[in-house]
DNA sequence: TTACTATATAATAATATTATTTTTATTATT
DNA sequence: AATAATAAAAATAATATTATTATATAGTAA
């Protein structure tokens, strides 16, 4: 979960990806025209797409000669959700996080009480 | 404008990153904390830190030594906003596709309508 | 079949990013 | 002043990403 979110929010820190998104926020469209639109060539967009495909970020649709890819709008927003809940999360019991809970409880319990009873004697 | 959302999406997208924002979400923290509990070497996390204070998601306060860093969450939300408003601007007049924009133009008005003028003839 | 179009994949070179090690700067303490 | 603690910055090595070039695959049409 935590890995899909860093994967899509890697997959929309790039430039050419985040213009293709643009371009497919417009419409659909498939590689050829993404490719003569955006002045690159087609490898790069294929490559591109890939990165999104597997992010989930668009879907593709194949007709003919043509692969049409779409934004999948809805995926966005379920990111967006997700990345939410992620930062709301408690600590205790995130998937991922069971050693960093145990040494944020150590420093919680010393460390930074150590310091707060410090203050207080002042 | 645009170069921000990359900019901060790219600072979401890796591993390392989103450990930091995470651990900044339960409670703000100096580098020598997160260094700890997250089990990583002091230059490594500043560097991260400075990462995502370029990426504008962190703000940071100097207290002697210490240098605490938190989450700033009204920009997370700013950013989804300026995304979506990305997405959903018209084409015609954002900077920055002015010519993907008369290409779209030519790609319209050519292959696509005479795609369809063909079909409609069968 | 043969030729053609669109797309994907593979290979490569150039560039960028990451983690570590080392050094420097700043602030606090003795 | 001298020392210690925190953090940033610089240097380096390892790794990953990107764009290009070349090749392979798959669908379509002649």
């Amino acid at each position: 979960m935590e890995k899909n979110i860093y994967k899509a929010f890697k997959a929309l820190g790039e430039p050419t990806r985040l213009k293709i998104i643009k371009m497919l926020s417009v419409q659909s469209m498939c590689v050829c025209e993404l490719s003569e639109i955006l002045d690159m060539l087609q490898p790069r967009v294929s490559q591109h797409l890939k990165i999104l495909k597997d992010a989930e970020l668009v879907k593709e649709s194949k007709e003919g000669y043509w692969v049409y890819y779409s934004l999948d709008k809805e995926r966005l927003h379920r990111l967006w959700n997700q990345f939410l809940a992620f930062l709301d999360a408690d600590l205790k019991g995130l998937e991922g996080y069971e050693e960093e809970f145990q040494r944020l409880l150590n420093i919680d319990s010393n460390e930074r009480i150590k310091d707060k009873k410090e203050k207080l004697k002042k």
